[in-house]
DNA sequence: ATTATCTATAGATCTATAGATAATGC
DNA sequence: ATTATCTATAGATCTATAGATAATGC
């Protein structure tokens, strides 16, 4: 050994915990820390209800501490906010350019609502319940809000140029996008239901929501994608040809992304 | 005058506050009174984010005047919630003995939803908001969960019972239950979207949420009913039947509980 | 007598600032 | 020197109990 036994590799003055809790305590940062614990507490005791203190007490540090790395608890709930809607808007800005002539509304809709649900569904701690938190209509999240009612104007949209004629008489462009993303949101629902969430620390805990017995072909995020164009009024002939083009975009999307991470 | 000018007309020391907010103050009890302004703040800020202080000063009354109705904050929460599950669990009770002879499973279920978007258009402070806090995941409100997984397994058993076979194929009676909930309960966003909730103190403000120009014969709430058939992936021409026999069934109902009312 | 409030107050939090301290990094 | 923590602590709140008080009801 270099200096002495087993030290924390990390600058800055050792923490007083025992650091006691078992298995990956390390690999976050101090910083990705608070954001992971303040997320599983938000979700299940809101935000007025988890104390700076609660945050703190489950990183292991001091409640004084946590003003080091964030301003206040505000800033920690805007940080969670921004950084889980931002994957939906990415990947809506990429696919509704292409819509009028390579792709299909249908398709570009079931791209986009499986998109959604299967990043709510791998979200560490349902972190998607934070929308729910009557707090986020606070001003100071307004940012939050703008984003969500673009990302809702999307879906309206998409919904609007796909759906049935009926349905476009009985629910008009704007409620069609509330709708689509109540139904895609439906995961949160669906999570919440089950419990006990997993949402391990950082790792991406993928699928295994609950399906028992031993799902066919079809996620579950293509089934709520499925019921998206279903409530517009969509054969199922029509829904499967949109899910094979929904295949082709994501497809396109995820090799984009990567040849954009790599640049 | 008797005696002294404009007294209470109720028993108890008088309240020290001005009572200057103008309208309404009277007509609600004291306890109402409460339940009230709980309400409208608790959808607001939250539970934890409400202070017994901010509910008593919007009563008018101190702080410690509370404990006198309620024992603990708690327990204005657990009234709320059970007095607004409570009119849905009633229709359902007296709608599902019928169903296998004398109604439909489609008729059911639109009567079924229709009535549960009606009632949270018109609950004061748009109390639905309360369902979503994460603070009802307490034990404390266990029974109120339960009477909402039984008012899902409803919908779930109506819902499989009418659906397209690919739609029962997909999603199973259990989340056909969620998605239908998840639908009729579109209503609470819309009201929160359109921000500045009128619901004002006891009064039933019925309707005008969003229906700028002038809607035609189907009511908001019927034409939420009928996209939770869509969704299950009946035609429109089947929808038109469900709503045709939702409306007889709940004329029935309103007439058998006018008797009891009565009685 | 009963009802519905009031005042006084204890004790437990909760957020946030100020400044000290113990590591690493150069 | 920089980083990330620590200790000490102020000041604001928050819930809840105890007991007094001012009405109405009989």
């Amino acid at each position: 050994m270099s200096s002495t036994a087993s030290t924390t590799g990390r600058a800055g003055r050792p923490r007083a915990s025992a650091d006691s809790t078992s298995s990956a305590a390390s690999a976050l940062s101090g910083r990705e820390q608070i954001l992971d614990a303040a997320a599983a507490l938000f979700s299940e005791a809101g935000f007025s209800g988890t104390s700076t203190r609660a945050i703190a007490d489950r990183v292991g540090i001091r409640q004084q501490s946590l003003y080091y790395h964030f301003a206040g608890k505000d800033e920690i709930l805007a940080e969670l906010l921004s950084s889980s809607v931002r994957p939906s808007i990415e990947f809506v800005e990429s696919i509704e350019a292409q819509v009028p002539g390579e792709v299909t509304p249908a398709g570009a809709l079931f791209a986009l609502a499986s998109i959604d649900a299967g990043t709510l569904r791998r979200t560490p701690h349902n972190i998607g319940t934070l929308y729910l938190l009557p707090e986020i209509q606070d001003p100071r999240y307004k940012a939050f809000r703008d984003q969500r009612v673009q990302l809702r104007a999307i879906y309206g949209r998409l919904g609007a140029a796909c759906a049935h004629p009926d349905v476009i008489a009985a629910l008009g462009q704007e409620r069609i996008g509330v709708v689509l993303i109540q139904l895609a949101e439906i995961v949160i629902q669906l999570r919440r239901n089950d419990g006990a969430d997993t949402g391990a620390g950082g790792s991406t805990v993928i699928g295994t929501v609950t399906s028992p017995v031993a799902s066919p072909v079809i996620s579950d995020d293509e089934t709520i994608a499925a019921s998206c164009l279903r409530v517009l009024g969509l054969t199922s002939a029509q829904i499967d040809v949109a899910r094979t083009e929904a295949a082709t975009i994501i497809g396109t999307f995820l090799h984009r992304d990567l040849a954009v991470t790599v640049a």
